[in-house]
DNA sequence: TACGAACAATAGAGCGCTCCAACAATCGTG
DNA sequence: CACGATTGTTGGAGCGCTCTATTGTTCGTA
C-alpha cells in the first residue's frame, strides 16, 4: 500500500480510501491510485483490513452433511445473496463424528466472522446460545430461542401433515414414519406425523421407526420392517435420502413401489424428480431459505434489528409416482 | 491476550507461546495461562495471528458446481485431510455465471490463503498460472502445467476407453458421446472416446453431441437425437448427471434403457447406485483425490517439494443395469 | 567450583491496514 | 469580503498478534 501511495504520489490514507471505494476522492487521484495499484499488482490484504476495521466481511457457514443435496441447494441461496452483499463465505462441513461440529465452530470463531449461518446443526442448543452471544447467528432448519439468534425454517408440522393427509386421502391407514433421529427438524416432523395421524383418526396405526437423515437409515429401517405379518402400506420418510434408501430396500424385498407400498419423501431435492425415481415428496424452498437466512444475518450485522426473528416458510406437497392407493386385499 | 497475561502473571509473549502449543513452556505456567484464558473466555484472533505470522492457516477451495455430488465427495476427502493437518477450508462456489469464478478467486486471494485448491475449474489456464505464481495451487480434474501448480486427476482417456470397450464388447457399434463442453476433463474424455472408438474399428460411428456437465444437457442432447432414422444403440455420457438426464429423455421418447439404448455415465456419484437408477458408470476415487490434493498442497506449502507433480488416479468401470447387448434387428 | 549448553521467559519491533483528528483548499452566504 | 461549512487529503496511533534477539536460570560436565 505504501508502494502504491508513493507511485501515485499520494498518502497511504488516500490509497486506503480508494480501495474501499470512498466517494470523497477526486476522480483524478482515484484513477492515478488505481493505475499504480494495477501496475504493481497490488491486492489488498483482507486480514490486515479485518484487524484494523474490526470486521472481516466473512460469513461462516457450517454445513452438517455435504452429501445431502438439500444443503447444496440452500447454499446456493446463501451464496448468491452473499455475493451481492459483498460477503465472503467460509464453509465448514462437520463430518458425522460426534463433536466435530463444535470443533469446526470454534475454529471459525477465531477468524472473527461477522456472522454465522448454521445449516441444520446438531449442536446442543446451549452451544448455539453461547455463540449467539458473541456474534450474530442464523440457524436454518431448526428453532432456537436466544438473543442474537434468528431462525429460518419450514413449517415442519405442516409439511408432515401434507404427507400424511395425502396418503390418508389415497386410502392408506398403516402409515409408518422413518424419522430423522437427532437431526435438525426431525423432531417437529415426527410430531407433525403423530398429530396428523391422530387428526385423521389413525392414531392406533402410529409407528415411528428410528432413523437418521441418510439413505442407509432408510434401508435399515425397511429391512427391519420386512417380513412382518402386517406390512405397512405406506412410508413417510424423514427426507428424500431416507425415502430413496427405503425404496431400494422395499423393492429388494419384493415390495413394489407404489403398487405394494407407497413412499413419501421430504425436501424435494434434485434427484426426487429424476424420471426413474419420481419421488412424491414435500417441497421446502431451499434456495429461498438460504437467501432469507443471509438477509436476516445482514440486517442484524448492520444493527438494523434487535428483536430475534423466526421465518417460517411454507412446504408444498409434490405428487409424483411413488404414491398410489393401497392394494385391495 | 494482554489481559490473559496479566491475570496469569506472565508476559504476552508467553501467552502467545502457550496458545501456539510451544513445547518450551513449563507445565506450571502453561496451566496458569490456560486457566486465565478460560476464565476470561479468551479466543485467539486468527486475523491478527495471520497478519503477524504471514500465514493464515487457510486453504481456499473453489468449487465449480456444488450441485454435482462429485464435488461434495471430493470435498470430503479435502476436509478430512485439512482437519488432521490443522487447516481451515474457505469454500467458494463459482455460480454458473461467466467470470464469477474469477471474481471468487480474486476475493480469496485477499485473504492470503496458504494454498488454493481448484476443483474442476473452468478458468482459463492463464488465470491459473497467474495464481500459481503467487500461492501454491492444486488443480483437481484438469491438467495445468505451470510452476507452483500441481494436479490431481483421473486418467480420463482410460476412463473413456473403459466405457467404450464395455459397450463395444456388448456388441454396440453406434455409440455416441454426449460431452462436457468446456468443463474440466471434458476434453480428455472426448479424446478418449474418439481414440477408443478408432481402436475398436468403430471410427465411422464416432459422433460427439455438444453438452455440459449437467442433467439438462443430457436431456437436450437426447431430445435432439430422438426421431432420427438411425438412433444410436448406446450413449456414453460425460458424467452421471448427463447420463441421468439422457435416460430421462430416452424413456420419455419411448426408448427403454437398456433394452433399446444402453447408457454409461462417469464419476460413480452416489445416486448412480440407487436401485431405481443403477447406472453403469466409470468410477473415479473422489475422496482419495481430495485427500491427495490437500497432501500435495501441504507439501508445497511446507516447501518440501519444488518440482510440480501430476497425480493420475485410475478409473474403474462399474457395471450396473443401464447397459445390455443391443437389440437384435 | 567454574563454564558453556540448553531451557524458560521477556521486551519490543512490526505485520498491512483503518480510523480519527487535523488540516488546506474551495465553496456559498449574508 | 469575512465567515463557517464542505470537500479532499494527510499523518499517526493502534488493531492483536508473532518473531527475533536478549536475558535470566538451571543443568551436566570437566
Amino acid at each position: 500500500m505504501e508502494d502504491v501511495a508513493r507511485r501515485a504520489g499520494v498518502s497511504r490514507s488516500l490509497v486506503s480510501l480508494v480501495m474501499r471505494g470512498s466517494p470523497h476522492v477526486s476522480a483524478e487521484r482515484r484513477s492515478r491510485v488505481l493505475g499504480a495499484a494495477a501496475e504493481l499488482g497490488y491486492s489488498p490484504n483482507a486480514m490486515a483490513r479485518g484487524l484494523a476495521s474490526r470486521q472481516s466481511g466473512v460469513v461462516a457457514v457450517l454445513i452438517n452433511d455435504l452429501h445431502n443435496p438439500f444443503f447444496a441447494e440452500a447454499f446456493d441461496g446463501l451464496a448468491s445473496e452473499a455475493e451481492s452483499m459483498g460477503y465472503l463465505l467460509l464453509l465448514g462441513a462437520g463430518s458425522n463424528q460426534h463433536g466435530s461440529e463444535q470443533v469446526a465452530l470454534d475454529g471459525f470463531l477465531e477468524y472473527r466472522p461477522d456472522g454465522i449461518v448454521l445449516l441444520s446443526p446438531r449442536l446442543p442448543s446451549s452451544a448455539i446460545v453461547a455463540v449467539g452471544a458473541r456474534v450474530p447467528v442464523v440457524v436454518v432448519g431448526r428453532a432456537v430461542r436466544a438473543d442474537g439468534v434468528d431462525c429460518v425454517m419450514t413449517d415442519e408440522r405442516r409439511g408432515a401433515q401434507l404427507a400424511v393427509d395425502h396418503l390418508a386421502a389415497l386410502g392408506h391407514r398403516r402409515i409408518v414414519h422413518i424419522d430423522g433421529g437427532r437431526g435438525a427438524g426431525a423432531g417437529p416432523r415426527r410430531h407433525g406425523y403423530r398429530r396428523a395421524m391422530t387428526r385423521s383418526g389413525l392414531e392406533r396405526f402410529v409407528e415411528v421407526l428410528a432413523g437418521d437423515f441418510t439413505e442407509r437409515a432408510g434401508t435399515q429401517a425397511v429391512d427391519a420392517l420386512v417380513g412382518r405379518r402386517a406390512m405397512p402400506t405406506a412410508v413417510f420418510a424423514a427426507n428424500d435420502l431416507v425415502a430413496v434408501g427405503a425404496i431400494d430396500a422395499l423393492e429388494r424385498a419384493g415390495h413394489d413401489v407404489p403398487e405394494s407400498v407407497s413412499v413419501v419423501g421430504y425436501d424435494n431435492t434434485f434427484f426426487a424428480h429424476l424420471g426413474h425415481i419420481s419421488l412424491t415428496t414435500v417441497d421446502q424452498p431451499r434456495e429461498e431459505m438460504g437467501r432469507k437466512a443471509l438477509g436476516l444475518l445482514a440486517d442484524r450485522i448492520d444493527g438494523k434489528r434487535g428483536a430475534t426473528e423466526l421465518i417460517l416458510t411454507t412446504p408444498h406437497l409434490i405428487e409424483r409416482s411413488t404414491t398410489a392407493p393401497p392394494r385391495r386385499r
